[in-house]
RNA sequence: GGAGAGGUGGCAGAGCGGUUGAAUGCACUGGUCUUGAAAACCAGCAUAGGUUAAUAGCCUAUCGUGGGUUCAAAUCCCACCCUCUCCGCCA
């Protein structure tokens, strides 16, 4: 959530960043609500402040034993006046609220302006595209070929947009999701964590995927609805929801591996072939909860935990500096990584590093107590992949693939395959 | 699933429907004392919103959440959520 107090300062420059991310944010409308909101809401408090004035002394007379019948009198209808100035002014603070939760966070004044990802902006690559001296697979032909990879016996149980991996994939899978999630925590400071695969609308709200990308998700018919998580983001950053931090737990790191699960809805056409875009995936994902000051630092040295687990798995990637309007919702800046995919012949995403300011953490009430200040202020949350498993297994079978269709396996994951070599017939 | 108990400030824990934003203890901050520390003593210490130059003052809201009763609700009523204990079931 945008900060209420900046959009009463300067509205304009909020309305021209928004807009740069896609977003028209309705100047005048808002602008004549939050009159109004002022207005009734000095009302509300100065009924507020007679009622209870006029009590007390109701008390009081009563305690002393007198006659308390004309003061009731007097305040007759005072109760009337004021529920309904109350619910004007409830009124006007939920429409003001729908205006302010499903607006997204301003970009960063370093982000590039641009509409799509063809604004985006290399910031950096590592590693050179392999060249094969034959006619290179995709990742789904490889599978097939192997039988570790099968789309049609996903379908028969879960319909389009599931795999099944079996044997030496399946493992290789797994293998790739333990070796991630043993870097971060041994090498880059993370405490793993394992958290619910279902969450409330709360966390949902907190990171951002409520109110506004409902269709996205997963929901349960219970009676109080569940959501199953997009991403392990939602649960580990809303650890820190109405919390009031100490300057020492700062900064927080954790990782998790689990599944997401999206709906993929307005996709239809895209990526229908194989295990690029799935209902369901394993990623290692890294959540950081820090200082504001600390922020800008973090998000680098966050890419850098990701670019860490492709360079030892020797893969190429390059990173990119997401442009306004290829940002998602709660970010202000988002390094993408984009590994290189032989069978696609290009890029494709395989981590994406955000930065969200205090956007979440004033959606959840995260604090932490500034030494400086000696007050609660917001803390500055970061999400980043590292990385997303499904992705990283296809990258490594499309570029570790030998001529016989077999795959050559990463050094790292070595010792999580117990020693096998290669997967191969 | 059945029976019961409970949800109050950073924590623990009081709170006959009336001046209670909330006793007390711990923790924390400042001070006195001390060579220094501890102890002891004194003082301070919630969050958010409004107004304001002000992180001064004043006002409002907040005792799980949402409704209700009342001139007045932490305190009474209803619904929901959560926690704990016992029984049943179960990976």
């Amino acid at each position: 959530m945008l900060d209420p107090q900046l959009l009463r300062q300067d509205i304009q420059m909020v309305a021209e960043r928004l807009t740069s991310r896609g977003f028209t944010l309705d100047v005048t409308a808002y602008q004549k609500l939050e009159a109004e909101r002022k207005a009734i809401q000095i009302k509300v408090q100065e009924l507020q402040q007679q009622r209870n004035e006029r009590s007390k002394l109701i008390g009081k007379a009563k305690a002393s034993g007198e006659d308390i019948e004309p003061l009731l009198k007097a305040i007759a209808n005072l109760g009337d006046t004021q529920k309904q100035a109350e619910q004007v002014l409830q009124t006007i603070l939920s429409q003001q609220n729908e205006v302010l939760s499903s607006a997204p966070n301003l970009p960063d004044p370093a982000v590039p302006i641009g509409k799509d990802e063809s604004d985006n902006l290399e910031i950096s690559h590592w590693g050179e595209p392999h060249s094969f001296d034959f006619k290179v697979k995709d990742h789904v032909d490889l599978g097939a070929a192997l039988g570790g990879m099968d789309a049609e016996a996903a379908a028969k149980l879960s319909g389009s947009r599931f795999t099944l991996l079996r044997g030496g994939i399946a493992r290789l899978h797994r293998a790739l999701a333990q070796f991630m999630l043993d870097t971060h925590t041994s090498e880059h400071g993370y405490t793993e964590v394992y958290v619910p695969y279902l969450v409330g609308p709360e966390a949902m709200y907190g990171t951002g995927q409520l109110p506004k990308f409902e269709d996205d998700a997963f929901v349960t018919t219970d009676e109080v609805p569940r959501y199953l998580i997009p991403t392990s983001e939602v649960p580990m950053t809303n650890l820190v929801a109405g919390e009031i931090l100490a300057a020492d737990d700062l900064p927080l790191r954790m990782t998790a591996l689990t599944p997401c699960f999206r709906r993929e809805a307005g996709s239809y056409g895209r990526d229908t072939r194989g295990m690029i875009r799935q209902h369901q995936f394993e990623k290692v994902e890294m959540v950081q909860v820090v200082p504001p000051a600390m922020a800008s630092a973090a998000l680098d040295e966050m890419t850098g935990h990701a670019e860490a687990i492709l360079q030892k798995l020797k893969l190429p990637y390059r990173v990119m500096l997401l442009c306004t309007g290829d940002m998602g919702f709660a970010a202000e800046r988002t390094h993408d990584i984009e590994v290189w995919l032989p069978g696609q012949d290009s890029y494709r995403e395989i981590s994406s590093c955000s930065r969200c300011g205090d956007f979440q953490a004033r959606r959840m009430k995260s604090r932490w107590r500034n030494p400086e200040s000696g007050r609660p202020e917001l803390v500055n949350t970061l999400n980043g992949s590292g990385l997303a498993v499904g992705r990283t297994l296809i990258a490594v079978m499309e570029n570790y693939q030998q001529a016989d269709g077999s795959i050559l396996i990463p050094e790292v994951l070595r010792p999580y395959m117990g020693g096998l070599e290669v997967i191969g017939n």
